[in-house]
DNA sequence: CAGGTTACGTA
DNA sequence: CGTACGTAACCTGA
């Protein structure tokens, strides 16, 4: 597509000028800035109040050009020609620093000039602007929060003052600044020379507020009139008045908004351009604006396609019988890309639309559930065909449906969703439309709405939802289109940083494989979960029904907003860690409150927390359990940055188990029927492991290769003894030690696990180090390297990016810092148990066994046993996992066996 | 009612 | 003031 001159008269031009120093200021008192941070502590709640105040006033103006005008620095004309101008303002809060700069890359982002003038405030270059603008016949919104902004207001400007906040903006015409301030705008600064502007630091004429003000300008006209006949007015404000006439003056030359500046830009230097796509979605990810990022998708959608246009596609429904021919005729050697149209998840699927696209322009769509016999037999054998390439984007849930079908697709030659999180494994989303302008620069037509399932309420709309779903199959088939191409792109860009057979080798059969786990779930006894749950729920009611007694009333105990007011004034307890809102009442910091005070109140809290912590993981299980009395979790492949899986509804990774009444859940999840037995398997201290091969520490590789307990061969190191010396203190401390290396522990955080001073903590950290340089090698140089390269890398590759190392601010590059440290480590973890879950899989099917794997938890892995094939897993799993790669030191694998999760514990 | 906050489970 | 996740209840402001 190629944009052509205009040739419709053009509209009347709307011009939009912000105060950008005004409204950022504004906007940082009138949001709690402790609410408004990233995980990595940038304070954004001005950059939010801008932005959102930004894109509300382009969404209900519309206007044609916008431009915001920024202060440089307090030296101005103004100060001077008076010294104390605005000397009474204090310096702007650190919190502020900072977020002027994010406010300008959110501007960039979204195409929109701003400006500053040496010498010069952004009033004037908003004065200027306005009245170049007004002149040439435009209409002028100006957003400010300084009031020396209504001298600008006339027919044609108008200024949008907040009221409250940044979101509430008072529209300020003529009649309105009349109405407000008893004089016309262009005598506002008449006005305010009177009255005086304390934020400005300019002294008014005491005793004369804005009513007498206002009169003296009603009778004299303009300030200059006033001030000639000064000796007229009687009274003490005449007095004063006279008493401060040369005061009066000066302000009068300082509140004048200059006009007439030599800029670099003209109005139709300020026309809006659509956003920058990929900027934009980069900048609100770093800064999490979240529910911004959708507001400004819902209201400012990017209109022009850019400059290389949408794809061209010539396909349609096809009618029963040409399938073959089209496939034939299409789909052969070249990458096809596919995209399903149905509903997935909790191991299974209902495909509604399959729709095609081939590199040579061609699309076809079919509806799955009017398939002739013929034409299901044809599509089922290409899907099915390894020869036949595919590319896809986000195949594991469309694979379920395709499988519960009876159907199966092969040849998934690209997945275009794992593709770019292997390039960027810390976006948030893998959207194919933001994808598609960012690594092809073209637009994809607006996203596919989703196809209304037929019920028979629904019937009366029978005929839209056809023509609805229609739509919807339509716009699959340019989404395959561009999967296409997308793809290409995306192997591309991998195959050039060497990560290519992440993609092919690690994460596209991955995908079939948790799709194998999802659709088999695990077993449950429902029963005995049931028995559970009411064992939970009477606990539960019994510790609150204790607590309310101690007390001697009831309150939410849910609530840590009424706990606070029950511990910290009722019962006047020490005040514990603050949170962002007050003091906290995690349970770390009610035992250390128990320790004190031996309130018993607190201990039935705790115990209630408890509780209703394992009631509530219950109710989920159960909520969860299929018709098929078994669970089937999702396994998220492209959330966590590290590489690492997570898994959701439920949530399996997160199944209680440090105390015994957690434990007692993992009874629940059993072997099922036609099996023999549970086995789990888990990698022990891997993450050391990889440290010490990744260090080459020859100390730790030998604590290793001895095969002794871990945590007691490095405690005897550390503390210069003997393994049989060392005592259970010793070991603990050590053990923390171990654990938290990988995570860029503190001595802080070490003494606070611990409960140890700092100084105990930091000597032990320093004599740990001293011991295993090689450890402290290591660790400094994936920080340093980071740095060099901006990423870090696991052992197989996968990259994952770390700008902030370069950040200015502390704790951002701190926690950067860290994420280096660690990202590494846990994601050279992921790789390993991924490449074993794939030859334990691969070789459960060349054995032709029925045994299978059921759940991953980071280390460990859950199988089910088939009859007569125990013995033979366990061998197959220690094999495959104890060789997945090949380190300096050992992979040990511990293995149990059991009929419920929890009796397979070793 | 959505969204943020707090708390807490796992590796 | 230690990384990576997901879930649920509560609370607040639009």
């Amino acid at each position: 597509m190629t944009s052509t001159e205009s040739t419709v008269p053009a509209k009347r031009p709307r011009l939009l000028l912000i105060d950008g120093h005004s409204v950022a200021y504004r906007a940082f008192f009138a949001l709690p800035v402790e609410n408004f941070a990233t995980h990595t502590g940038q304070h954004t709640n001005a950059v939010f109040g801008f932005t959102s105040m930004l894109i509300n006033v382009l969404r209900d103006e519309q206007p044609t050009h916008v431009a915001v005008a920024f202060d440089v620095s307090r030296q101005t004309f103004r100060s001077e020609l008076y010294p104390e101008y605005k000397a009474n303002r204090s310096t702007s809060p650190d919190e502020f620093k900072g977020q002027v700069q994010l406010i300008k890359e959110v501007l960039d982002a979204l195409r929109i000039p701003h400006l500053e003038l040496e010498g010069y405030e952004a009033d004037d270059i908003i004065a200027t602007l306005a009245t170049n603008a007004a002149a040439d016949g435009a209409e002028v919104l100006i957003a400010s929060g300084d009031r020396d902004a209504m001298q600008l207001v006339t027919d044609q400007v108008t200024v949008l003052y907040p009221r409250k906040g940044v979101s509430d903006l008072a529209r300020m015409t003529p009649q309105a600044v009349t109405e407000k301030y008893l004089v016309a705008p262009e005598r506002y600064p008449d006005l305010a020379a009177l009255v005086g502007e304390s934020s400005d630091n300019l002294p008014g004429v005491p005793k004369v507020g804005p009513k007498t003000a206002a009169k003296w300008l009603g009778e004299y006209g303009d300030l200059d009139t006033v001030l000639a006949h000064a000796e007229q007015i009687k009274g003490v404000a005449g007095q004063n008045l006279r008493d401060m006439i040369d005061s009066v003056r000066l302000n009068r030359q300082l509140n004048a908004a200059v006009r007439d500046l030599q800029l670099p830009v003209g109005l139709s230097d300020l026309q809006r351009h659509d956003w920058d796509r990929e900027a934009t979605h980069t900048l609100f990810d770093a800064l999490e604006f979240r529910v911004l990022r959708d507001r400004l998708l819902e209201s400012l959608p990017n209109e022009e396609a850019e400059p290389e246009g949408g794809f061209e596609l010539t396909g349609a429904k096809l009618a029963e019988g040409e399938l073959a021919d089209w496939l034939a005729a299409h789909a052969t050697t070249d990458r096809a890309g596919i995209e399903f149209v149905g509903t997935w998840g909790g191991g299974t699927g209902d495909l509604q639309v399959v729709a095609l696209a081939s590199a040579d322009g061609a699309g076809a769509w079919v509806d799955v559930t009017e398939l002739s016999p013929a034409d299901d037999r044809v599509l089922a054998d290409w899907l099915a065909d390894e020869s036949r390439a595919k590319a896809m984007h986000g195949a594991k849930g469309p694979l379920l449906a395709v499988w519960a079908r009876g159907w199966d697709v092969r040849g998934i030659a690209s997945d275009t969703q794992l593709a770019a999180y292997l390039l960027k494994p810390d976006q948030r989303t893998f959207d194919l439309a933001d994808l598609v302008v960012r690594h092809l620069k073209r637009e994809l037509a607006v996203d596919t709405p989703t196809i209304v399932a037929e019920s028979d309420q629904d019937t009366l709309f029978a005929e839209e939802e056809t023509s609805a779903s229609d739509a919807a199959a339509e716009a699959a088939m340019i989404r395959a289109r561009a999967i296409i191409d997308l793809s290409l792109a995306l192997d591309a860009e991998l195959e050039a940083r060497n990560n290519l057979h992440l993609l092919t080798d690690v994460e596209l059969p991955l995908e079939r494989t948790l799709a194998v786990m999802e659709q088999a779930g695990i077993a449950v006894d429902t029963g005995y979960l049931e028995g559970l749950e009411s064992e939970f729920d009477t606990a539960v009611r019994e510790a609150a029904q204790r607590a309310y007694d101690v007390l001697g009333k009831e309150v939410n105990l849910g609530s840590p907003k009424q706990l606070q007011v029950v511990l910290f004034d009722e019962l006047q307890m020490p005040k514990t860690k603050r949170t962002r809102t007050g003091w906290t009442t995690d349970a770390d910091a009610l035992q250390q409150l128990y320790a004190k005070t031996e309130h018993p109140f607190l201990a039935h809290l705790l115990a209630h927390r408890d509780q209703i912590r394992l009631r509530q993981t219950v109710e989920g299980l159960l909520k969860s359990v299929a018709d098929d009395g078994r669970i089937h979790t999702t396994y998220l492949q492209t959330i966590a940055a590290t590489g690492r899986l997570s898994s959701t509804d439920p949530n399996l990774q997160n199944i209680p188990i440090r105390t015994e009444d957690g434990r007692r859940i993992r009874k629940a999840f059993v072997v099922g029927e036609g099996y023999e037995t549970l086995l789990t398997a888990d990698y022990s201290q891997i993450e050391m492991r990889i440290m010490a091969d990744a260090s080459g520490d020859a100390d730790l590789i030998q604590a290793f290769r001895s095969g002794e307990d871990f945590h007691t061969v490095t405690a005897a190191k550390v503390f210069d003894i003997a393994p049989e010396q060392v005592g259970t203190a010793e070991r603990a401390k050590i053990k923390a030690m171990n654990y938290g290396l990988a995570y860029g522990l503190s001595a802080y955080g070490l003494s606070q696990q611990l409960k140890i001073d700092t100084s105990e903590a930091k000597a032990l950290m320093e004599e740990y180090f001293e011991r295993f340089g090689g450890v402290r090698d290591y660790l400094q140089s994936l920080v340093a390297g980071a740095r060099r390269t901006e990423y870090t890398e696991t052992l197989l590759g996968r990259r994952r990016y770390l700008p902030d190392l370069m950040s200015s601010n502390r704790q951002r590059r701190e926690m950067a810092e860290r994420m280096a440290l660690n990202a590494p480590i846990q994601g050279s973890a992921a790789d390993i148990i991924k490449l074993a879950m794939l030859d334990v899989e691969r070789a459960l099917t060349e054995q032709g066994m029925r045994s299978r794997m059921l759940l991953q938890v980071h280390d460990e892995l859950v199988f089910e046993a088939a009859p007569g094939e125990s013995d033979a897993l366990e061998a197959l799993v220690r094999e495959k996992m104890g060789n997945a790669v090949d380190l300096q030191v050992p992979l040990d694998v511990s293995v149990g066996r059991g009929r419920s999760w929890h009796d397979a514990a070793h």
